[in-house]
DNA sequence: TCGGAAAAGATTGCATACGATTTTTGCTAG
DNA sequence: CTAGCAAAAATCGTATGCAATCTTTTCCGA
């Protein structure tokens, strides 16, 4: 896949940074996989894309790097990133310790605006599972994650919200890499008793359910090596 | 405190990139409490300071604006950051969902190299707690930190490591602005017990341990709102 | 035809230049 | 002497240019 494939909208928020607006856009893009792991991003590219200079795409793609979603190597350029098994197996041995917490916090800060949120937002991917699809199965994906992310804000912690964004969005990519198949519809009715716990204030009973679901996503990956890792990273692929 | 009354040694290694060493020259320095919450950091000045291009100052204040360290201002530059009470006790909050499961992944990776690294940590430790003075003092509060990356990076999960540095980062700078004073002796003999109880493989009792050892150092913190909060802010200090 | 070296091309790293925005300075009127 | 405004200085945001490095192509000899 070539990022010049790529349609991306204008960035119209015009006072804020063009830098971050394009971060934004990027990594929607590779949190959607229409942006395959190890796809180059130039920084020519990238700037002629979002007419800016190369200097502001740069920029952009530091940020990437910095979430771990782009990797950048010295006099070659920055590439989506392509996270190893072991980094794989890190970034769920990280949302075990840290989203179980999240639920406890979460559980203890619910308003009715934050149910209605979250309900919302279940609306939405069970319409995604229920669409067919390529197209609909990125959306189910994201929307996933997103329920991930609702939760994070409402913990009310903008440190661990800010983590939990890039652990998500690593995950994403995992998932792209070594997931398997049929998780997701699962992943749907866990949000739910997750959600149920949660409008009950039962924070025991989120957090265990939020440790299960985890588990499970990670169940469903194929962490082994394929090939020689030695070749499989020397084809860049 | 002006940034230009400091100075900072040649960044020697050429090879790596230029703005990821200035950028670890400026933390150390903050960390340090060489450089005070609210100083300016304009790119100009820290690139003359370093004898490299705005450019290249310009990407290592981006890389500490991200981990937090400093804020920057659009069209008004970067100041080391002045964490308000809140962010202060959303680092504490994050340190005490994140460290206690840490010290239970070290627990089980210690090998006696390990414990010599500690031992020889918490050497300095105590030896900077018994020398006395403001310079002994930085040394002191910077060691104590170095103690949780030890244990973060035996832990043996990079993304938690990093995350952890931050964290550690951000804890010096607020005990700088909220610390009271006496913390830190008692610290060291929590360091000890802890590193006890990971030398004898007891993952339960490193991790309660480390616990309480986070509510101690949160508790030595003033973090009421010392004058009106729009005022303090305004006067940016 | 194949292997390898050299040249051409592409891309990054960095410095510098210029317009835009903010801050400071200095002057004037009250 | 102070308040307010205007000009000057400083600083930032961004584009662009050049050298260094990497990649690809070309060409030549075996």
């Amino acid at each position: 896949m070539n990022i010049a494939d790529q349609t991306f909208p204008a960035v119209d928020s015009a006072n804020e940074d063009r830098a971050q607006a394009i971060r934004d856009q990027l990594r929607d893009a590779i949190v959607d996989r229409r942006l395959a792991p190890g796809t180059k991003l130039s920084e020519g590219e990238v700037g002629t894309l979002f007419d800016v200079s190369r200097t502001v795409a740069r920029a952009a793609l530091q940020m990437l790097s910095f979430e771990g979603l782009v990797r950048t190597e010295r006099n070659r350029g920055a590439f989506v990133a392509n996270p190893s098994p072991e980094e794989a197996r890190q970034v769920f041995a990280s949302r075990r310790l840290i989203e179980p917490g999240i639920a406890i916090a979460a559980a203890g800060r619910m308003t009715p605006d934050h149910v209605a949120a979250f309900k919302a937002q279940l609306d939405e991917e069970g319409r995604f599972i229920a669409e067919r699809g390529p197209n609909a199965r990125r959306s189910e994906i994201k929307a996933s994650g997103d329920f991930h992310l609702l939760l994070a804000s409402v913990a009310g912690n903008a440190i661990l919200q800010r983590f939990m964004e890039e652990l998500v969005a690593r995950s994403s990519l995992v998932i792209a890499l070594y997931g398997r198949s049929g998780v997701s519809s699962c992943g749907h009715s866990e949000h739910m008793n997750i959600l149920e716990a949660l409008e009950n204030g039962n924070s025991e009973r989120a957090s265990a359910l939020m440790l299960h679901h985890i588990d499970h996503i990670e169940a469903d990956l194929d962490l082994r090596v394929r090939s020689g890792p030695a070749l499989r990273q020397a084809l860049e692929f």
